[in-house]
DNA sequence: GATGAATGAGACTTCATTCAT
DNA sequence: CATGAATGAAGTCTCATTCAT
């Protein structure tokens, strides 16, 4: 494991747990197991740091987005598409997803300008799928702004609250999002409510596998 | 106005705007009006200060909850009722709420202990609700612990990205969230599916009245 | 025990065991069960305390000396008198005479020149024996002044080493330091070498209650 | 000359003189020539750097209390040359010894046991000395404890009242104490009393470059 | 690539003291 | 007599960062 991997590691781990302004500079070069001085070989400062750890972060949770939506054939399928992923990705790579939601406030005016609009890039395929599914009446959807982000929010939370010691594995939580989204926006077909297990998607090993490929 | 007030309402925009830890406490005392050693009369240290702001919102809170508890007459209704006011006090009293969400881990284990406990015995009012409605039938729960988790993220979300100059008014959010809420658990009576203007609730202004009173 | 008299005290056991440096105008209020302010009415300044009780402990210092010396008939006998005296003093006015020695110099230079005054005051009565049995043949001193440094630092050095509880009595130890003396400048009468036995000095009994004594 | 070095000499000068709670970190740096950062390079704090020079100057010390012994040939050959040894590392390096017989009561518990037991592995060689002049009978010594620490405080006394600008050098000095130890106990061999001039120690010469050596 | 030394700015906190009540 | 509120100055220490090597 190279020198940048242990200290992107370190850093998304300390940034996540005490969180950025927190963590100091010495602290992320010994748990990284390098020297002061070296670090600023890999980085420019500390907020060039984690802006670039919130870009990759939030361009893999993109691109592993437009990947699921690839899969699907309608906006129920896609919405809980992207619920089993979203949830997946804030559970197993919980740090990065913490940090992104954590630390936007320590960013300068640009930093924080580049991440909102990738955080746009990504809620806009969530936005994507809402309408569709409005407009084809399949969903209800009370007000379109309001349901996404309690949505997100919803899902986002898993990254906060889910353990792997507890009785209940990420796969089931991430199950039970889906349906729990399906059931707010009242999902449904010509035959009635669907649930998850009406949808023809991938199997959920399938998204853990997208979600935790390393490249 | 009392400095200590001044002071008090003052540390909570900052925690809640720049985080605590990105608080210094000469930007606090400018800010509140009083000099850098007079902060000191009114606190015995910087987590002191956070920790008794987050015990007097959290203690608020489960006041509130409990008032609010009085005036319903079953699992649903309670339900709806907490989604009202948690959503209220998430919009109305944002920045009380924000530090008390996000600074848990800028305590030391101490105050933490304390905290969490009083967070858990909020979340214990919810957990009744979901549980009643489950054991009289009037709910659906797939995971009583993972649906009260994901409900209480979904409100509490509010507080992030709720803002009063946007279209919508925040009692329309609150509702919205009611039937967000009442959707995820597929409550229902001998009737079917309820809905929020099914129930008998008090009126959203009396929410707001609680959740407002200074005292 | 009027309020005074407690911080008297107070200051005195803080200033000897802290330092005067390392104890706060707080602590001693706190110690002495007085309020921070009501400090005030009792002293014009941490300065001026420490000034005040090293005043009163140096004045009574002399005083008693002077009590000790006219119960003498010889510069011997009013060498080891003196010793005993301040030996005992040392070991039962234990924090006075151990503030005087150690914070000279937390003094300004005016107060300092009011404490060294007394000093050599108190000194000047050393060195009177010293030249008197010198002058008399009665000792051998091979230098006046250094010979008179070298037995006061022995003499004030019981207030740091001696204790209570240790096996040796206060009186034991002041004895042996008149004999210490008295050897070290080598007493004599014709008859030769004089020990403290030999002299007709008041009982240990009375010296021990001059130095006790409230007033 | 480092900047370790001249924050050493300076530490010492500084608090040897106004004592090490009256030293204000700030006045360290300045008076040193660096800045008050830079000077945390050299010291985990405060304390520590207090310690680390009490623990310097004690370790040097016990070598040269040790050198010293291992020229002699008796007991009161031992105790004189000890006492020359202490009475001109007393007058050269006063600052050292000065805060190491001042500043204990300014460590922590830890801190404090750690020098205690230094000075106690020092007065332990004096102690031998007494003890075997006491056996052999060349040495009368009522109470040898208090003998001992009574020796010890008149001879760390010169640290306090020496001057290089008075009139006594300290060669000089140092040879009267030798010669008021010597008389205090009662040093004799068949012939009689013992004085300095008796014994055939090394030059007073080959005192003072060993205590002067720098390394 | 890597590092130890160095630093200005600022962190949190306590200091002795004053004053209106 | 006694006090709670208030403060400027100073306390110790850490911050992110730079630079010569």
């Amino acid at each position: 494991m190279s020198s940048y991997a242990r200290l992107r590691s370190t850093a998304l781990e300390l940034f996540a747990s005490r969180g950025f302004q927190a963590t100091g500079i010495r602290e992320l070069a010994a748990a990284s197991g390098i020297s002061l001085a070296t670090l600023y070989h890999y980085m420019d400062g500390k907020e060039d740091l984690l802006v670039r750890l919130m870009r990759e972060s939030l361009g893999r949770l993109i691109d592993d987005a437009r990947t699921v939506l690839a899969k699907v054939n309608s906006p129920v399928e896609g919405l809980a598409a992207l619920t089993i992923m979203h949830v997946l990705a804030h559970g197993l790579r919980r740090t990065q997803t913490v940090v992104v939601d954590t630390e936007l406030r320590s960013l300068g005016k640009e930093n924080r300008d580049i991440i909102v609009a990738l955080r746009d890039e990504y809620e806009e395929l969530w936005r994507l799928q809402l309408a569709g599914g409005s407009a084809s009446g399949t969903m209800t959807v009370p007000d379109a702004r309001v349901t996404r982000l309690a949505l997100l929010e919803m899902c986002t939370g898993v990254a906060y609250w889910y353990s792997d010691t507890g009785e209940l594995g990420l796969d089931q939580v991430a199950t039970i999002h889906a349906d729990l989204v399906l059931a707010q926006v009242e999902a449904r077909q010509e035959q009635g409510r669907i649930r998850l297990t009406d949808l023809d998607l991938p199997p959920i090993t399938w998204f853990r596998e997208l979600v935790l490929c390393e490249e």
